[in-house]
RNA sequence: GGGGAAGUGGCGGAACUGGCAGACGCGCAUGACUUAGGAUCAUGUGGAGCAAUCCGUAUGGGUUCGAGUCCCAUCUUCCCCA
């Protein structure tokens, strides 16, 4: 065989074709169903990593497939390239942001054309270029104009080593890390600039309109927290109110004190003379907190007397109010009212500072609480007591859970008596934009002197970014020292103005490029109406589930507040023009989203060693320690022998661990002899491999895989193919460099198939039967997994078909025709998943240019059904024997064949059949006895 | 602490609504071709047993003619919330 696969040359021969040929443009087309798939944009970091093609790829075969069935698909691509990384590499290496930017798109650009997708590149568009970023800052004028941004002092979270405050979303974890790199933040208190998101939280909860993964619900619908319950006012002994949420209002009477948060504007006011040297000091300690130190159950209380009182407004009880840093300014309205009794909490500090509990809740069926032995708060149902004339009410939760008797009763005594009224509490709060650094989008606003904050008006959009600046180790924003970029004249009065020097967060540029991709070089608004009147919304997302609370809440929001601001207008008279149904059209930018899983490094096991020396207690002393290629032939462990693989290794001392799975610390010093194969006699201990485990890849791990290294050596095709069938494609795994061996194997096996022509071309009916069924049971898996996203199942069911094929070539005898067509659909059913190799033999099998134009072939079920099937005998739901039988065989017969089967009889042990199942669609037959 | 997802050969993973567990592939084993093999081809490959057969989907119960799949409890891992 002289003609070999080599993917290196048939390659880039079709993808310039295809480029050429403009095959994969998507034009708007009225007459054809249209279908706007879309993946994640990425961040320009310079090179393509391989969860890029393990999330681009299968997602790219998908929207092939739905092109060959006959939607108009539209696939784009682009990138979200403003951020912080591009300002790190320029005060890092001195490059400017947007040449450090620029160059990796044009890496990243280059390494995308070679995976072969159908990215229509008429259409990308790029965040930072000053086409795409007026229009953001556009969007943030409509926000303004509509009061759905406003600037605000607030106590924000601020992260010291990216040196910009963030939202709260960007903040994770138990230890309230910066979401970008790991540094735990700090709080500041800053004027910034924030969108009301809180204003969608209602709407954000609703997720009927769209099919989303429920994981992505539930994140969603826990970060947005809503809680209902009653707002009442209680007042200082000055008059003073003070607002305080409560989910549980039927707990009023057991308030014995109040928390204030040591940042509540009150706090100065209510303190006593001879307390204010003690709250002084607490409040400024409780500044230098983290709020996870503040707020970690378990945790000892903190806390000082104010010297001041409130009123409790259901009883006019006096009770002390107290500051402490477990309750925080940021959730409701920073002041609380103490219930120990029901409360876990205000528990734990009663009983740190000896406050009175009172119990208001008497639970069902148990003694009566006691205050004084309690060891934890009652925080469940039972009857309210202790509380004037609401004593024998009902605390029970109705049957979903949701809607507590008592909480009704007394939220309604509350609103009649006018001290409080029912509410509803939100954990979401409005999305903090400001960032103070240079790459983003500047917030088109200047602040006047005589006027005030002012908006830059529309027509001298953008607001552009300065290209000389200087930048400053410390990651200040050069923009605040940029003389010209600052100052400049009020639009309304003319006089002069300072601009507003912080940028937006990336996130706002990410949440709505999915329209701009419909139309990035239009300039008479965000998106061209045409364009969007046929297109949106996004049909199919997909991307990581690590957004799930940050770009997937900030883009429904900004279609909602689009939607509200009129952005959707000229939009919506294309729809009705093109007869769509436009109801809820705008209110979610994207229906259906599935989440792909992460590529892991590859594990590595450890070297495996034998060290000499002698124990030292439990610590082994060595003085030579070998790597040896298996353990086999290792002498047995003993007092001057430890044997086993590395599993660690620092910068003396070996972790060993034993085939039996024991652990011995090997420590070695200058005098330990290393003998490592491939190194010779000067070998060190840093030599020594030590076990990796599986995780994310990175560089300073050494697990990175290179897609373009694959590319080079085994074609786009094969790594296309691989990150197809290696995994579940929502749960990703460890890359295995051995397993691509499989996916090579498998095409080369094609190649060879379809390149040497057919079998000898005389017809045997049976084997063209067998064939034309496998062809067709292959359609279907293949279409099921494309359907399904289980892309690993198709290529299986692919490589079935080949493996059939070549059974069919050695032994059997098909007809030419038949033979055909088996070929031909079999490189019709792999066009989406290994797209060169497909076209290649497409032209080779005298097929026009080009496969991916051709329909997805039909699945007929006729030509798919057996025969004849194995018909299963169980003897009490036990596999006892297997006979061949015609697939259409009769209840009777079938059951008949399974009684006078041999095997069957034996297990039957003489006795009588009880009952007797006939499985037909499974081919069974269950004898019971 | 609350909620959710998952646990199947040495490994990645199949198994549609309860119906032949382990498709497909990696690896491994044996053989062939080779100066050679990290190439290719053939055969085998869940475990135990000479065998008939038995045991096997984290563990223990249950429902059912029949359970990887449904129910209850337990353990482990991961995620989210506190």
């Amino acid at each position: 065989m002289a003609d070999k696969y080599v993917p290196q040359e048939i390659e880039p021969r079709w993808a310039e074709r295809w480029e050429r040929e403009e095959l994969y443009r998507s034009v708007v087309d009225p007459d054809r169903p249209k279908f706007y798939a879309l993946t994640m944009l990425p961040y320009p970091s310079g090179d393509l990593h391989i969860g890029h093609w393990y999330a681009m790829s299968p997602s790219d075969a998908r929207a092939r497939w739905l092109r060959m069935k006959g939607y108009n698909v539209l696939f784009p691509m682009g990138f979200d390239a403003f951020g912080l990384n591009a300002e790190n590499a320029a005060i890092k290496r001195n490059i400017h942001p947007r040449i450090w930017t620029y160059k990796n798109i044009d890496n990243m650009r280059r390494q995308l054309r070679t995976m072969g997708a159908i990215f229509d590149w008429e259409r990308e568009a790029v965040s930072s270029d000053p086409e795409y970023y007026k229009w953001t800052q556009w969007f943030f004028l409509q926000f303004y104009k509509n009061g759905l941004a406003y600037r605000a002092e607030a106590a924000v979270d601020f992260c010291p080593t990216c040196n910009t405050t963030l939202a709260r979303e960007q903040v994770w974890g138990d230890d309230r890390h910066c979401e970008r790199c790991g540094t735990p933040v700090i709080k500041k208190d800053l004027e910034q600039w924030f969108l009301r998101t809180t204003a969608y939280a209602e709407e954000l909860l609703d997720h009927s309109q769209i099919d989303w993964p429920e994981r992505v619900e539930t994140m969603q619908t826990n970060w947005i927290g809503r809680s209902e319950g009653a707002e009442v006012t209680f007042r200082t002994e000055d008059g003073d109110p003070m607002e305080v949420f409560t989910t549980r209002p039927d707990t009023l009477w057991g308030a014995t004190f109040m928390v204030l948060a040591p940042e509540h504007p009150l706090v100065e006011k209510v303190t006593a003379s001879e307390q204010r040297a003690e709250v002084e000091a607490y409040v400024a300690a409780a500044a230098r907190k983290t709020e996870i130190e503040r707020t970690a159950e378990g945790k000892e209380k903190t806390g000082v007397f104010t010297g001041g009182y409130a009123i409790n407004p259901v009883n006019n009880e006096r009770i002390p109010i107290w500051v402490a840093d477990y309750v925080l300014i940021s959730y409701g309205s920073g002041a609380i009212m103490a219930v120990p009794a029901h409360d876990q909490r205000d528990f734990e500090f009663a009983r740190q500072f000896n406050l009175p509990i009172r119990i208001v809740i008497q639970p069902d069926g148990m003694d009566d609480l006691n205050p004084d032995k309690m060891t934890e708060a009652w925080p469940g149902e039972g009857v309210m007591v202790n509380s004037g004339q609401f004593d024998g009410t009902d605390a029970h939760y109705s049957d979903d859970g949701k809607k507590n008797h008592a909480v009704s009763v007394v939220t309604a005594w509350l609103e009649e008596k006018g001290i409080g009224h029912g509410a509803v509490n939100y954990r979401l709060r409005d999305w903090l934009i400001s960032r103070q650094r240079y790459w983003g989008a500047p917030i088109p606003i200047v602040y006047c002197d005589k006027c005030g904050t002012i908006p830059v008006p529309e027509a001298d959009l953008p607001v552009l970014l300065p290209p000389d600046v200087d930048f400053r180790p410390t990651g200040e924003s050069p923009l605040r020292y940029h003389e010209e970029f600052l100052h400049t004249t009020c639009p309304q009065c003319g006089g002069p103005a300072t601009r507003e020097t912080d940028t937006m967060d990336t996130f706002m540029c990410s949440s709505w490029y999915h329209y701009r991709y419909l139309s990035p070089l239009y300039d008479g608004g965000p998106f061209d109406p045409e364009e969007s009147g046929y297109w949106m919304p996004v049909d199919q997302y997909t991307g990581g589930i690590e957004h799930a609370t940050m770009h997937l809440m900030y883009t429904r929001f900004f279609t909602k507040a689009m939607r509200d601001c009129g952005v959707f207008e000229p939009t919506d008279a294309v729809a009705r023009r093109l007869g769509r149904d436009t109801t809820h059209l705008y209110d979610e930018p994207m229906l259906r989203l599935y989440n792909q899983g992460m590529i892991l490094g590859e594990p590595r096991p450890g070297d495996l060693i034998v060290a000499r020396g002698a124990f030292d207690g439990e610590k082994f002393n060595a003085e030579s320690v070998q790597v040896v290629p298996s353990l086999h032939d290792a002498p047995s462990p003993s007092d001057v022998l430890v044997a086993g693989e590395v599993m660690k290794r620092t910068e003396t001392t070996l972790s060993v661990m034993s085939p039996d799975g024991r652990m011995v610390v090997v420590d070695t010093d200058e005098h330990t002899a290393f003998s490592i194969p491939g190194f010779g006699e000067d070998a060190t201990i840093n030599q020594i491999k030590h076990h990796l485990e599986v995780e994310k890849m990175s560089k300073t791990q050494g697990n990175v895989v290179a897609p373009d290294e694959l590319v080079e050596r085994y074609g786009a095709d094969v790594v296309r193919g691989y990150l197809m069938f290696a995994f579940r494609w929502e749960q990703g795994g460890p890359w295995d460099s051995q397993g691509i061996q499989g996916v090579v194997r498998w095409l080369n096996d094609v190649w060879a198939v379809v390149v040497d022509g057919a079998p000898d071309g005389t017809s045997d009916p049976e084997a063209e039967r067998d064939l034309r069924r496998k062809v067709h049971q292959t359609i279907r898996r293949v279409s099921d997994g494309l359907e399904s996203f289980g892309f690993n199942t198709s290529v299986a069911a692919l490589m079935e078909l080949k493996n059939t094929l070549q059974d069919v070539k050695r032994d059997a005898h098909v007809s030419l025709a038949t033979w055909d067509e088996a070929v031909g659909t079999m490189l019709l059913l792999m066009a989406p998943f290994t797209p060169y190799i497909a076209e290649e033999l497409w032209q080779r099998t005298g097929h026009e240019f080009s496969i991916h134009n051709q329909p997805w072939p039909e699945y007929d079920p006729e030509i798919a059904a057996e025969d004849m099937i194995t018909l299963v005998v169980q003897v009490n739901g036990k596999v006892r024997d297997r006979i061949e039988v015609p697939a259409d065989i009769s209840e009777e017969d079938a059951k008949q064949l399974a009684l006078e089967s041999d095997a069957a009889q034996r297990h039957m042990d003489g006795k009588e059949p009880r009952k007797v199942i006939f499985i037909a669609k499974r081919g069974m037959v269950n004898i019971v006895v």
